[in-house]
DNA sequence: TATTGTTATACTCTATAACTATA
DNA sequence: TATAGTTATAGAGTATAACAATA
């Protein structure tokens, strides 16, 4: 059974990939060297540990990523992007690149592009100022934001 | 056991409301008289017609809202909010539109807000311009976006 | 003792298909 | 026949807590 909103819309579904499944290869993808640490990615993906786990699970049956510890820390796990994960991302990223186009870019003039980059990346820093989780068992959670 | 994201973020969960939840009571509660048919909820909030159904039966159990047939067309429904409907909403309000002015307004100034609905608007327009869906069984269901 | 990642588990949400009733 | 909504069902995804191993 699909469940897909986003994903439709991004074009992602192509490689039968969730649009969570879709970040985690490409934030690989084009990384320097295509590794990174597990909590590293939940941080950036933003959800639970063990939620990461499980994805990254999916990913690493089908072939796409591996996982290795890393040398210099023996508890720490490295995601690794294999050559077919490189090929989906590969397969998968011009419809992605189409759909984005066709959906924000093509209404907007190139101006608005500047413009919008400029105020939304002020806003992302704004919001990256609060620290992240994921590694806490989160017990004193603050409710605040 | 929960399960959050956005939610938290938007300080929504306050009133144990999903976000989904509270678009809907939200929807509803600044209607003109708080009443609209389930497929026009369906279509607004972005998914299948049984998810809604779903989502409406929670919301009717906890006496948020209420459900009746409409009186010109026997078979459609109609969502009315109750008044602890929107007592709920007027008590997460105020933490809600904190938590977006504080994430998002803050670190903006009047001239980017201007701007930024303007382009954001033009976007959304044109995203729009495709129909929706929720009625058709979706079979010949386009992959383009 | 703190941190990294995994596992077991429970539960929410979503969609598809089949169905009923009305238009 | 087409549309509105519901129901049964199945599955994907997520989080919490407990755990093992390393720092």
């Amino acid at each position: 059974m699909r469940q897909r909103q986003r994903e439709d819309l991004l074009q992602v579904a192509d490689g039968d990939l969730s649009y969570v499944q879709f970040q985690i290869l490409a934030r690989r993808t084009d990384a320097p060297d295509g590794k990174l640490r597990m909590t590293d990615l939940a941080d950036g993906v933003v959800y639970s540990r063990s939620g990461l786990t499980y994805q990254a699970g999916l990913l690493e049956k089908r072939g796409l990523i591996t996982r290795s510890p890393a040398p210099d820390d023996e508890r720490s796990v490295i995601v690794t992007v294999t050559d077919a994960g490189r090929a989906l991302v590969a397969h998968v990223l011009p419809g992605h690149i189409d759909a984005v186009r066709r959906l924000l870019f093509d209404p907007l003039k190139q101006r608005d592009l500047t413009t919008l980059s400029g105020v939304l990346g002020r806003v992302r820093d704004h919001m990256r100022a609060a620290p992240p989780r994921s590694a806490k068992p989160r017990a004193g959670r603050s409710r605040t934001a």
